[in-house]
Order: structure tokens, then sequence, then C-alpha cells
DNA sequence: TCGAAAATAGTGATCGTTCACCATTGCAGG
DNA sequence: CCTGCAATGGTGAACGATCACTATTTTCGA
């Protein structure tokens, strides 16, 4: 075990106790003015400095440029918020459920950094009404300039948003599936089904996730098209939650007689549920049902059988959602991130029809 | 597919234009001043109201809560802020690796929530130095009152924290496995390893994961403390990643003759890997190796086999450790939640020895 | 009924920045 | 040497709350 760490621990519970003792006699944070009289300048020329360099004589820019180096002096932003009426502050309403959210939010974060802003996360476990009971209490306090909503909303809650000062984008609404929509686009879904009809397939069953979600509507939508458009049999498109448990209960409730040869699920976790009830039901995953997955999930990568899925660039997604919700508030437009979101990975867990 | 969404998502458009063109006319937010004369009162005896309601008459308290709740007053905290000095703002820094970070970070943004503070997060890809680097950064803006670091920092970092203001609490360094440090409670793993004894199993294989996290490393000196303590052997204690990968290569080279009869892996993805080496390498998983993992993924409770592991209240954790950051910030001492924060799930990854 | 203490209310300064506006300087052209 | 225009710099008032005071009213025992 490393030493060093308890080590660590205790400073920090010292610099913890010297702040509450030297709270008095702590050193304030150099202000603009204390700046500006070093720099021998105005505090109005120092604030000038602060947001644009340009129209200054380069003479006085290096005073300046030196007086703040000396003092380590930073802007307090609390300060310039009060003043100039915008916080710089949005907030992302995560869900707990459905997917690791880590890298999604790393892109959001990491997006609205670049553009200026601090994030503020909020994760609500419950139902859509609580959540956007807990959404429009943050947009009520005045202290975002936006709000992300990763999970999906209550309808109409629009109406309910104070002053019409907060922005609210929700990409999950959007089933047009372009732009802010990419979390719902199920196009790799077509691409699964069309690789497992040339594997012979022809009787389906869809699992789908929770429906509150648009990336489940839209795959499920995506499903019973393809379906219908390639005349094929389907087994059914059970409704389901995002769990391993939807997936098992699907298949395990099925008929002998209604089984299908190859089972699409809403996302990895459904489908490991699923797979497990094949198994469970002495049928050979892909040997006499193939299935597939979404999400790429590490885990799935070792079932076995590995796991056909899609893998999701969940960074820039998060990413493309974060600028989406930018460009509304300040008009900017920058760029998102190129390249495909969503690829198919073909594994193990899919193979030629059994007959 | 629901057509309520698309209405939805107009909506939020519209309510975007509303904004950028009223901007002029928008409604300003009331102040303290406005609500103190339509109750009649100075805007003192409101400030007075809005902190504690005691030492009010209960007459002027009335006709107060009138003027606020007509107007629809909320403090502008912006304002408050810059007079007391306090942001009311705290950091969490989180890993983009080893775990689903989701329900932690519910059970740390709650528990901020309940303490009156805010929350920001802030995702960082990249190694300790990357990270560190910008905990620093956002520690020297002032703008947090103290930083929770879910993941690991660099040594020494204290050192480098300006004005010593900012607290920093990081469990992930406290290897004393007490209070903030129960991410790092490595005892379940103990119980696993006297479980699989009881089994007959007597040479043993761990998977560590990344020893920077003080969590690894605490299992990993759990389990060489437990080969000594009850005369075991081992195959070796393996440094990993919290990866499928490591958990695969760890099995994959070991020689025939060097395998163990139990494999201990540092979490579930580790084990998945684990597992799937084994069974590559034709052997059969409880029959002829036994695995456990650590985390409870759900991916894992439907693997062929079941995945021993252990069900960690990952909300609780993250509560926890917020609320050890409250109390070195506050000095309150809120209530931790009660009951265990581990527990053993054995399940059918583990059985008895092979001989 | 009076006086002192306690309870309640009011006044003006203050936090650190930006904004609106005015003052000064430099420079070219008459 | 003066005028006019740009370029730069300075002054004081916001922003909306809290804090340290002071002022007024109420309470209550003597």
């Amino acid at each position: 075990m490393n030493d060093h760490s308890c080590v660590k621990m205790k400073t920090a519970i010292i610099e913890r106790k010297k702040r509450m003792t030297e709270r008095s006699t702590a050193t304030r944070r150099p202000t603009i003015k204390e700046v500006a009289r070093l720099a021998g300048v105005s505090h109005q020329t120092v604030s000038r400095y602060l947001r644009s360099r340009n129209g200054l004589k380069p003479d006085t820019l290096a005073r300046i440029d030196a007086a703040v180096s000396e003092l380590n002096y930073r802007p307090n932003l609390v300060a310039r918020s009060m003043r100039t009426r915008r916080t710089g502050r949005l907030a992302i309403l995560l869900p707990t459920v459905a997917f690791n959210p880590a890298r999604m939010l790393h892109g959001a974060t990491e997006a609205a950094h670049e553009g200026g802003f601090s994030v503020e996360v909020v994760s609500v476990i419950g139902d859509t009404g609580t959540r956007t009971e807990r959404m429009l209490e943050i947009a009520g306090t005045g202290q975002v300039e936006g709000i992300l909503a990763l999970a999906p909303l209550s309808p109409g809650f629009e109406d309910h948003l104070p002053h019409g000062e907060t922005i609210v984008v929700a990409p999950d609404f959007d089933d047009e599936m372009r732009g802010i929509g990419e979390l719902a686009d199920a196009s790799p879904l077509v691409e699964l089904m069309e690789g497992l009809v040339e594997f012979g397939h022809r009787r389906f069953l869809h699992v789908a996730g929770n429906l509150q979600f648009a990336s489940a509507r839209a795959r499920k939508a995506a499903y019973l098209e393809t379906i219908e458009r390639l005349g094929l049999e389907s087994a059914g498109a059970v409704d389901g939650d995002w769990s391993g448990k939807s997936g098992y209960d699907a298949v395990h409730s099925l008929p002998d007689e209604a089984l299908p040869t190859a089972v699409v699920a809403a996302n990895d976790v459904v489908a490991a549920g699923a797979i497990r009830a094949l198994i469970d039901r002495g049928l050979d995953v892909p040997g006499q049902v193939s299935v597939t997955g979404w999400d790429n999930n590490e885990v799935c990568q070792y079932l076995p059988p590995a796991l056909t899925s899609v893998e999701v660039d969940l960074e820039s997604l998060g990413r493309n959602a974060m600028l989406s919700l930018i460009k509304s508030i300040s008009g900017r437009d920058l760029e998102p991130p190129p390249g495909p979101l969503q690829r198919v990975v073909w594994r193990e867990s899919t193979g030629p029809a059994h007959r």
C-alpha cells in the first residue's frame, strides 16, 4: 500500500484547520483596483484589459500584465455576474438508468468549458414528473442560463419556465433524428436487421427500452418499419425499461412456437438478459438464436458469446448536445466533432439462421 | 412514435426565439426592495425574513409572505454571494473509468443540495496529472468552496491550492478505510476469500484495478494479507486497470500449471474478462475455476454463469463522501445514511473447488 | 405610570465588477 | 497656434443583497 496517501489525507485536514483559524486574517483576493493602483492606471482601464486587450497602449498593457501576475489576480466572477446579469452557468439533467453517462458527461462539460460556461450537474432518480419538477426549480433560481436535459421531461414543461429566461434543450424529445437528435438516431438498427436478414433470419423479436426516451421510441419505430419494409415476421416488439430483467422476461415468457431466430434488444443490458433466458431454455446463441444489443458495453464484449452491438460515441454525442444548447443561448455556432457517432460491431452473438 | 414529442421540440425553440427578441423588454426579476415596498416595510426587514423568519411580528411576516408570493420573488443568489463572500458551490471531480458514476453522483449531489450547496461536476479524461491540473484551475477561480475528488490526484496537490480557501476532499486517498474512506473498504474481499476457502479453494489469483485508486490498493492489500493469514497459495496479484482486457490477459498469460482454482477480480468487468479467458482455455466456471467480481454490474448478473460479486451502495457512498466535504467546510455534522454499504452476493460463478 | 430592557424596524455603507459618460491626450491640417 | 477627431484614460453610479449601526416600539416589573 502506498504510504504517501496517509500523509496526503492529513495534509488536507491541516489545510482545513488552517482555513478555519485563519479565516479572519486570510489574505483577501486582490481586486481590480489594487491591480490598477499597482499598474498606475484607473480600475476602468484594467476592466477593459480583462475583456479585450485591444484599444490599449502596448506600454499600459505591459504594466497591467505585470501587475496582474505579481498580485496573481483573478477576476471575481461573482461580482462580474452581478453586474452583467449573466451567470455563465448551465445545468445538465442526467438520467440514472439506461447507460453509463460518464463519457457523455465528459463531452458535454468539456464543450461547455470551451464555450466559457461552467456546468452544474443534477441527476434525478425517480419518474419524469419528479425530474421535471426539479428542473423547473433549478430554472426558477435564475442561477443557470440554460439546461440540457439528457433524460425525458414531462410534456408541456415549457409553460412553467419562469420569465422565459432559461433555455431548455432536451435532445431526447427530438424525434426528427437529426442535429441534436443524434441521441435518437436508430439507423444502425436497420443495418443490424439487414445484416441478420442476409444471415437468413426472417423471424425477429424486439425488446424496447423505456419509451419515455426518444431513443427507445426511435429504435422501436425503426424495428417495426424494417419488419414491414422487408416483409419479415415479428414475434413482437415488447415494451421494456432498459433493464436486464425486461430482456429476460420478454424471452422467458414467449411460448416455444413463438420464438424468433433473432432478438434485437434496445441495449446491451437487455440483450444480456435475453441471452440468459435463451440459454436457460436450452437454446444456443448464436447457433439457434442470434442476439444484438446497443451501446457496446464493455462487459458484453466478454460475454460468451461476445455481443454484436452498436458502438456509440457518447462523448461526441454529449458534446453535440451541449453545443446545441450553447448555440441557443449565445447564437455562437461551434463546430461539432466530425465522424460517425454510431457504428455496428458484429461479434459472436449473431450468425446464420437456424432452420 | 410519439407525436407529442415534435410539438415539444418546436415549443422549446419558440421559447428561445421569444427570449431573443424580448431580451430588452424582458420583465426583470423583482428585488428585495420591491417586496419591501409592497409589504410596507424596509428592505432590511425583508432580508431578515429571508434568512430566518424568527424575530418578526406575525403581522409583518404575513405581509411579506403575501408580497413575496404576489411578485413571485426569488432572492438573487449572485448578489447574496457577492456580499457574503460565499458561493455555496462545490465541485465534484469524476473519473471516466472504473465504474458507472451515475448513482454515486446522485447521492453526492442530493447531499449537497440538502446542505444548501450547488454542485459543479467536472469529469476529466486523462491521467492523474491532467486531472490535478484541472482541479487546481477550478480551485483558482475561487468559484467553489470545496472540491470532492472521486478520482486520484497527484501527490502534493495541496501545496498548489491558492489562498488556502478551497477545501479538497479526496476520499480515495484515505487508506485508513474508515469514514470517508468507505470507498476503499476492502473487507468484503476477505469475506469472499473465506467463503471460497470453505468451498475448498487453496490456490488463488488476484487481478487488481488501477493502483492509483485507493480502492484498488486496498483490495490488493486485503488479498495479500488474507493469503498470508490463512496460509494459502497465490498464483499472483496481477496489476490491472479495471478493464476487461486486464482480466482476460492476466488469465490468458498464465501457464497451465500455474492456474488457480479461484480468481478474485478487482471488479466485475475484470471478472468478465477473466471468465472469458478461462472459457477460451476450455475451463468450466465454476466447475473448474471460481471467479468473483465487485460492483454488482447488472450485466454480470445475467452472465452464464451469473457472477458472484459485491453489491455496493454507491448512492450512500457518494452521499457520505459529500457529507464529509460539507463537514469540512461548514463544520455541520450531517448524519450519514445507516446500513452497510457493501454486501457480498453469492451467485453461480463460485462453487466447490475442483480437485 | 414610568423606565429599562427586549423586540422589532430602518438607514446607509459595502462587496468587486461593468456601464455610461466625461476628460485628457496626440496628431493632422488649416 | 488653433480646431477637430480619434484614441485612450478616468469618474461615479449602478447591480441586489447583507451587515453594522441606530431608531423606534413593545413588554413588563416596580
